[in-house]
DNA sequence: ATTATCTATAGATCTATAGATAATGC
DNA sequence: ATTATCTATAGATCTATAGATAATGC
């Protein structure tokens, strides 16, 4: 059926666009514009404006790579986060920090983002803990190096080679992974 | 005059709620609420909502604080950004972050906001590179733990001791700050 | 017949301005 | 007289819905 490419369509102007202005500046108008359909349509098919954010929340999406790499774990973090800028990929590092800011709940959409994604990172670096402590360090770190490199726009790749960033942030991670727990 | 009194809450207001919910999110009439006036007179006072943020905007404030310190340049960063927090103050790096993705032109604010931020920590830093690389790679994780701590609520004091995070996380950046430049 | 999609529009904002009123300085 | 501040409102959105039309499956 053509109505699964058309919210395809859909789903995916969303993601772009929220993650690109934001959930608030982000228009239905906008969504339809970009997915080459109506306003109507967009809310027929989503229900809601904030139907339309949960179907393109992009975390879920990207959260659950493959993570299979010979590499140690803090390297192979920061690969994946370099690679995706180098593929223009949506960044959810970036998105998540946007997108608790502008929730209606705030403090809901914190606690649910910080359950998810320090699980996401515990589960990646074997972190088992109670406190989680080191993927709460872990977590920092990343989402540093996506508002860095994906919302301000520093360490791009004309000022440095991805190989040789991913070798110095990869680094820092990989010195949080390799340090004690508590 | 009172003037000045009723400007410097407008300011404060709208510090605020541009911090917590972002520039679209926050409406002219929120900002009056909570600076005790008419949504009139916060127009009249700062002419335009663009104008109101600029006036609002957290990087100035805090950007050029006191350096004076013992501690070595990584460490006393990560504890002036902790000292925010502790003392609930506005977050300058992660309300930057926010704030470029919602400007109504991003680029020529990502632009801006870089190069003065970049600026601020080489000067922090002393770093008189030309590509000025380190002081990217400190200003990254700064943001990390500045949308860490404040947007997600990573980190928590009853989870880390505030000495001990600006132990951890300072060492990360002073090893930044001690590497090589290139 | 059913599904996909559109046009038109209601109802609720939001920013910004115009013009009135209250407070202050001379 | 001048400055501070308010009420009222224009004009421009925005989300969401209702109802019409076009496309598709039986």
């Amino acid at each position: 059926m053509s109505g699964t490419t058309t919210r395809d369509a859909v789903i995916e102007a969303a993601r772009e666009l929220f993650a690109r202005r934001g959930y608030t500046a982000t228009t239905i108008k906008d969504v339809a514009v970009r997915a080459g359909c109506s306003p109507a349509m967009v809310m027929k098919l989503m229900g809601s404006k904030a139907g339309l954010l949960a179907a393109a929340d992009p975390s879920e999406q990207t959260l659950d790579e493959a993570a299979g790499s010979r590499e140690p774990l803090g390297y192979g973090l920061v690969r994946r986060l370099v690679e995706r800028r180098d593929n223009d990929a949506p960044e959810p590092f970036a998105t998540a920090l946007m997108l608790i800011h502008e929730s209606a709940d705030r403090e809901a959409a914190r606690a649910d983002y910080e359950r998810r994604y320090v699980a996401a990172i515990a589960e990646r670096i074997g972190d088992t803990s109670a406190d989680k402590l080191k993927s709460h360090l872990v977590l920092a770190a990343l989402l540093g190096l996506a508002g860095g490199t994906r919302t301000m726009g520093l360490l791009r790749s004309d000022l440095m080679d991805s190989e040789e960033l991913i070798e110095r942030y990869g680094a820092l991670v990989q010195a949080i992974v390799d340090g004690p727990d508590g």
